[in-house]
DNA sequence: AGTTAGCACTCTTTTGAAGTGAGTGCTAAT
DNA sequence: ATTAGCACTCACTTCAAAAGAGTGCTAACT
């Protein structure tokens, strides 16, 4: 069967009455609502066919049409328009991220924040990876006696420190060679790279002196250096769901929180979504405890090099064309902020 | 009317049924389970009297007795006796704690984790108040032609850094200077001194050639001081009150969600409570928000000066007694492994 | 005088039956 | 090809009845 043009005006009423209402649509109230020129049985005939191509579902036999995944996918992939995000949106967005704009994280924060409230779902957003972050300088300040902190600052202006406590005393001067060494072997390197070079044994043979040290530092800066890898995770409007009808009962609000909760997994499953707007629905979620939602995540870049998440998650109920808007504008915006390199501020 | 020692073991009979059931009590039932060698109709009178000294309340006719506030507050002051956490519990802890011993932040976390995992509830922790450390170091490091880091460390072992962009340049001897400058004038104040002192005036007149570089750095330095004085919030077993029957309305849930979501509210709240163990009983709550919720607290120590809070949030109906065991061997476990100043290890 | 058995009464919760309404699918007429 | 008409389905609402857990009071008992 084929997809006449009139089966695709019906199913676009069908998805935008049941994406607004959350109730199935029956024949009688959709030729009521909509201008369609024809009658419900004509209507009905219609769906009948759409339900057949796996366009439609049925929750039981006396009730309305439900949109299927499939009918998702279709409607995002070819008949959504890409709509223009409302003047007002807008300039909320453009000048809230503009007004704050200080350090990347307060600006993920802010577009989290955002989106959340424009949409009324749960947004979240994640921070770059930053595996191609290149060493820029390693240093060893003395605190006390017993003491030192290790800084590790990257060309992307991270800082990571650490107070490191040595039992055994240490002095200045070989704090300073012993910085030096660590700064001309690591700097230039990527923080993955790092993780990969064996300086300890250049350590020991260069100052046995120093071999106690090396040894309890050598670990704390690996330690920092993955913890500099970490990517963070934000989120925005979890109480939002309260208000889905989907969510009314108990248990799937609770599946729901347990999921956000799992942070992890969430950071996991962001960082491998590709690059630009990505669609999810349903089914075609990777993760299992994803199955039932829908995703929106679009990419945001940091310099020319950093590439982060924004996005929402909800029913696969959702309004594709207007988050998808709302969505892009923003990771364009904070794109735009953070285009030149360096102009990066704040970070601890 | 006075408190017998039969109302008043009638009344712990109630007490301790309601906490684990979430039913109100019954005359009958409660004389079947328990065994009080009287008459259910006895019981039925001495329930009368409970209630009306104000420790009983009755949903309606036909139903039995739940425990009021008051009955709680009774029940927490006078008839709670100390009890024992089991062994098993100790060991979990106690293993855990000493295990993972290395950051503070790491250890409130797993403690926070632990909390939650044993008592079923919603746990949460406040790292200490930092308005006493004291300034011990400040640090301007060059990191490239446009850019240079502020370093703040405190006594405690807290860093913050923050990435300066300088337009007009800078040298690196100046940049010393400088740093030896506030050094100077800070070092030994606490946070909450150092913004009150006015130092820009000074560095104007010292060092005409920076004045435009302190300009840019004084407002951050401050703005850096504030951010150290900052205290975090941590929060495990969120979803746990989808367990607790007063939570499986859902208006009840969402409340709970936005409660808790409030966290600057929450730190606050936190921060003001006193020392030691601390129970609030639902109305007992100076903020609104909490007035349908019960907290129990207790305040672990870092060193002899700083001193954050441990703690659960939950329905009236709860364990007092238990929970009460378990904050406070958490709390001690978290003291002694911070007795000592110094011990303290890794803060980014 | 304190305790208890007995009983009427209350109120929630459960159960089931009947009715309502929104919807479908099929057939026959247009 | 379209549509009016109609029988049928099924969730949801409403209402009444019954069940169940409990109370409060009174009168008898120890």
């Amino acid at each position: 069967m084929e997809l006449s043009e009139r089966k695709l005006r019906i199913l676009q009423a069908i998805i935008s009455d049941f994406v607004s209402t959350a109730e199935p649509v029956g024949s009688r109230s959709l030729s009521k609502k909509y201008n369609l020129g024809i009658s419900p049985a004509t209507i009905r005939n219609e769906m009948a066919d759409l339900e057949d191509m796996g366009l439609l579902t049925h929750p039981h036999t006396s009730a309305g049409r439900v949109p299927s995944e499939k009918a998702y996918r279709l409607y995002v992939d070819d008949m959504m328009k890409k709509s223009e995000l409302s003047d007002s949106h807008k300039e909320v967005i453009s000048r809230t991220l503009f007004d704050n704009f200080e350090a990347l994280e307060k600006t993920i924060e802010h577009a989290t924040k955002l989106l959340s409230n424009i949409t009324n779902l749960t947004a979240f957003a994640i921070s770059p990876q930053t595996n191609e972050d290149i060493i820029k300088m390693i240093n060893l300040l003395p605190l006390d006696e017993d003491r030192v902190v290790l800084m590790i600052v990257s060309e992307s202006g991270k800082i990571s420190n650490t107070t490191l406590k040595i039992d055994s005393g240490y002095n200045e001067e070989m704090l300073g060679i012993l910085a030096k060494t660590m700064t001309y072997t690591y700097r230039g390197h990527t923080l993955t790279q790092a993780l990969k070079i064996d300086i300890i044994s250049d350590l020991e043979n260069d100052m046995d002196a120093m071999s106690h040290f090396a040894h309890k530092l050598v670990p704390n800066f690996m330690k920092t250096i993955e913890e500099m890898l970490n990517v963070d995770i934000y989120m925005d409007g979890i109480t939002n769901i309260f208000s889905i009808p989907e969510y009314s009962d108990i248990s799937k609000a609770r599946a729901f929180m347990e999921l956000v909760n799992n942070k992890n997994e969430l950071i996991k499953t962001m960082s491998d979504r590709g690059t630009g707007t990505i669609i999810t629905i349903g089914e075609e979620n990777q993760v299992d405890d994803l199955k039932d939602y829908s995703l929106i995540t679009a990419t945001y870049k940091v310099g020319d090099k950093y590439v982060g998440q924004l996005g929402v998650i909800g029913p696969t109920r959702m309004k594709y064309e207007e988050i998808t808007s709302v969505i892009e504008y923003l990771t364009n915006n904070i794109s735009n902020l953070y285009k030149i390199e360096g102009e990066t501020d704040g970070e601890d």
